[in-house]
DNA sequence: ATTCGACGTTGAAACGATTCACGCACTCTA
DNA sequence: TAGAGTGCGTGAATCGTTTCAACGTCGAAT
């Protein structure tokens, strides 16, 4: 059974068969390998040869299992088909590298049942820290992982507690900016397609929403059409679409969409319907990501750092291991930037 | 120094903290987890609380090194961050699922170099097979990892070997099918935003272009202006089209890019340009992306099976795992679709 | 009454690397 | 020439799990 799926080989040869070819014991190749100034040059080439000769690769999971641990810490965003979470992915990796972490990345696809797989996962890889968007409402998980020594750090979303820290961006004023963009150009009956409140974006953007069309002095009851979608990505937002328009009653004006992509999916139900953009519905979006202003009509939408977003979070969570105890949690939060286009106001 | 960044415990707990708690050897604990039904009723309640009260989680490490190998395959792409390479990425994950392997996914950033430290990494993890869209010209690293027993499907590329499996779509079609396009609309002299000749893709939709073209009956040193770019990116088109504009000669009037993110970015451009699309400059994309029928000018794109792309990718390599050496190497090609938009035909 | 198999459990031997106390052969110094 | 120091190399212990031969116990079959 094992020699028929193997070229050659019927085992990978380990350190004790190059330790044979190159006649030196296990701990001397094992210096090779690590402390190689600890070594005389002749036997380094022979080890070298040898390591060569047989192909040899380092054993990872004997490597870690003696080390105890290893410089790897996870990753899990909402959707890794969302441009804006692979930029704030690159922003991880960028501060990762300089410290030679690696880095697991995953999606939880909004799913908190992924989410809690992922991040066993990770915790039997014996990672040593996490950063999370989470998916669900509840933290215990990720406060259980902490209490077992395992750094976790919250990605894009305010930490609601003392303890574990978070890099977000003001995600109550980035809703607010938005409402009040189409607020100041006239429209007072506003869709809001927003996605479940177990997750933290969707609460604070709403949360803005809320509070901006208060400022405005309107009765959220008569001026906020809220639809809430199933996954927050182009199909929850066509979704969002037809609901609204198959819905009866008025017919709002405007549109704020919890995300681009789910704008993209909401502009393409919109054009499907013949419904006119920005004169019949304004459209805003949130993220700006990279297609955004290259759109049939260019995407009015709520920027945020999502570079620095990441590199924060790592350097937060390199930092936090490196410093232990002496480390102060902290809440950093960035401020977002409304980027007015056409889809909200034809003289953009 | 280890006790500073542990909550509570020093040591995470292992199998033997759980047996001498449960007052049971290790073998038993082994078994509850891992033969559940060859444990008395009684026995496995004791284990099972002994663990819910410790915490206790595997230690992959040490399972995987005892074990041998593990359910884990690898995949490298070329752009994590292109939504063809997600999508292609989600048709792995779903075949995978299905015979609950997990999946290491790295981007190689069209680097070789990023790509030959993702395959080490990955060997030392123990995978038991890759799926690879090489960034290399050379196949060598792949075929050595081959015959050290870790299987190798090409991704997204044609095998130019026959003990190699792969799974593509035929570029060289998708090329012809673009330039077939754009010489039936009327143009003669053609922009070619192509990424370096080392990508198999790049050579093959280049074929292509040149193929169309003697078949159209053109000299390509006269109909054809190639532009290589750096990065298979937005930024990319952007480069390229800038150098193209800069350039003396007659200007194109058409421009074919080797994906959609460089269309994307190249669209941004001939805009900052104040180029006419299609008027003055038509474009064609490849991949067909999700946002392509969505811009300011709707794409014309050349549209691949991704989801099944993946899907069939993973199928091949769990397939040569089980049949071992009954499995027969392939090379599965699917066809491109060309979807014509506004971005090269007005009337589309 | 003895033998037998089934069942549940044990305990020790792996897996492959790292680490560290120790030993050997030199050179240098007093 | 003894003693200290230095540079290299050794080999055994260790990490946490899985696996498997072996063992005790009990009920059924002979």
């Amino acid at each position: 059974m094992s020699t028929t799926t193997r070229g050659r080989a019927d085992r990978r040869p380990s350190i004790t068969d190059v330790a044979k070819r190159a006649g030196v014991s296990v701990g001397t190749v094992s210096n090779v390998l690590n402390r190689p100034d600890q070594v005389s040059d002749s036997t380094r080439d022979r080890v070298l040869v040898a390591i060569e000769e047989l192909q040899f690769v380092r054993n990872a999971s004997a490597r870690q299992l003696r080390a105890g641990t290893i410089q790897t810490v996870g990753a899990i965003v909402l959707d890794i088909a969302n441009p804006f979470f692979t930029e704030v992915a690159r922003g991880v990796e960028d501060r990762l590298a300089a410290d030679e972490y690696t880095l697991m990345l995953s999606s939880s696809d909004e799913d908190p049942e992924r989410e809690a797989r992922y991040l066993r996962l990770f915790e039997e890889h014996g990672v040593q820290g996490v950063m999370v968007t989470p998916s669900a409402g509840s933290l215990d998980g990720l406060l259980a992982l902490r209490d077992r020594g395992i750094d976790v750090v919250l990605l894009d979303t305010t930490s609601p507690v003392d303890d574990i820290s978070s890099v977000a961006v003001d995600d109550v004023r980035g809703g607010a900016l938005a409402i009040e963009h189409l607020v100041s150009l006239g429209h007072t009956r506003i869709a809001f397609l927003n996605g479940p409140l177990t997750i933290k974006q969707c609460v604070d953007r709403r949360e803005g929403v809320l509070a901006a069309l208060a400022d405005a002095g309107l009765d959220p009851a008569a001026s906020l059409v809220e639809i809430t979608i199933g996954s927050l990505n182009a199909e929850g937002g066509e979704d969002g679409v037809n609901r609204l328009l198959d819905a009866d009653g008025d017919r709002p004006t405007a549109m704020f969409c919890v995300n681009d992509l789910t704008a993209l999916g909401a502009l393409r139900a919109l054009r499907a319907h013949g419904v006119a953009i920005p004169a019949e519905m304004a459209v805003v979006g949130y993220d700006d990501v990279v297609f955004a202003s290259m759109l049939t009509v260019p995407l009015t939408s709520v920027r945020q750092p999502t570079h620095q977003l990441g590199w924060t979070a790592a350097d937060l969570l390199l930092r936090q291991r490196s410093e232990g105890a002496a480390f102060q949690h902290q809440r950093v939060q960035f401020q977002p930037e409304l980027v007015v286009r056409g889809s909200s106001d034809p003289s953009a």
